[in-house]
DNA sequence: ACCGGGCCTATCCTTCCGTATAGGGCCAGT
DNA sequence: ACTGGCCCTATACGGAAGGATAGGCCCGGT
């Protein structure tokens, strides 16, 4: 099977094809960026499978994933994601992509899941699926409340008090409240530390 | 030589091991956190060499990497990094780490290094020493001037404009006018924006 | 029945942020 | 010599943020 692998990380990337070479019996094709990858796609015919970096140069967001697709003409591609937020791979998904896969997984997993894809089928892990049942569990986020939760969001888009109030129907001094018990929460001096705390732990 | 590798994304973890044991003679244990490499290296005696992720659950900062480097008894310790603030090696050094492996460095090159600091010697990647003559380059910093790079780091620390006009030696209004600047650079609408923005992009 | 916690709202006040306007100094390129 | 960019400062004002205090609603546990 071809396989194109794209991360801007050359250790990840040359290490982990020389694993899907050796242990499995694929032919990888490298890229640092989505330009690179798009020019390998174009030039050296579809691939198998394309697996794209989702932190990597050129691919804010998802939106070098629609280009990998289309470029690979019919054929699966995934995202690879080192901190996977489970909102993006939905996203993804919902895109188009074939799978998508948290580097968290074991690199024979990866294995498994690439020949799964290959063949045509779609890849998600079950920690993912679980964690949209369960919607949030996360180790930082037990401790806020949903509201905080929202408000913290809003936070997060850089909104000012006002706009997260008219965004989820309040009033503003009941998002300063909030804002408050949620910077005393986070250990916080004031809404940008809060804000960075938040980025920092991977919520959104 | 024996080695032992912390990092908590399982992908990562088994494929480098896998590619360090079959190109390189070394015989590599493994760690998903902080604890289990302390407890390990306790049991299995002290490794010729131990890898540390940077981001892993843990080791906020560097304080993992003091506890790991009195516990494996005078033989080195090295941070591996995904993001490298260049900063941050210079910080992993005075602490007394053998070297600072980005994971932009090829799989050969980790390899060499390896057995470089195995050998007693400290690696530092060129890149790294070269980032430290000509202070910045970096993309997204490239159209900030130094000033607005100093404010913006003292916004991504959560301080107040006050604050950092101590910090800086200057007047309050002065900082106001960088972050204006600033922000319209970074297209944020806000200090917190900017902060947001300066984290994706991986500053500080 | 009571209490506590989460939630929403209100008023008041201080401080900080954001913006505008208007200077002056320094240095490099034209 | 002039222009333009970067840097620093000053004054002033409206609005936002942050904090304190106080009250009311709903719900689950004692």
């Amino acid at each position: 099977m071809r396989i194109l692998l794209a991360d801007d990380h050359d250790m990840v990337r040359e290490t982990i094809s020389a694993y899907l070479e050796s242990k499995g019996d694929a032919i990888v094709a490298l890229a640092t960026d989505i330009d690179g990858a798009l020019r390998t796609i174009r030039d050296a015919g579809p691939f198998d499978l394309v697996l794209l970096d989702y932190q990597m140069p050129g691919m804010n967001g998802l939106v070098g994933l629609s280009a990998a697709i289309e470029a690979n003409g019919g054929k699966g591609v995934a995202i690879l994601s080192g901190s996977a937020p489970a909102k993006t791979a939905q996203e993804a998904l919902k895109l188009g992509a074939i799978g998508f896969i948290p580097k968290t997984m074991g690199a024979q997993s990866l294995l498994n899941a690439v020949r799964f894809m290959v063949a045509g089928e779609v890849y998600v892990p079950v920690d993912l699926m679980r964690e949209e049942a369960t919607p949030s569990t996360h180790p930082l986020a037990e401790k806020l409340s949903q509201r905080e939760f929202q408000v913290l969001e809003g936070l997060c888009k850089g909104l000012a008090n006002k706009e997260i109030a008219r965004d989820l129907d309040l009033q503003e001094v009941t998002i300063k409240l909030h804002m408050r018990t949620l910077c005393r929460k986070l250990d916080a001096k004031n809404r940008t530390q809060a804000a960075m705390a938040a980025k920092e732990a991977g919520l959104f």
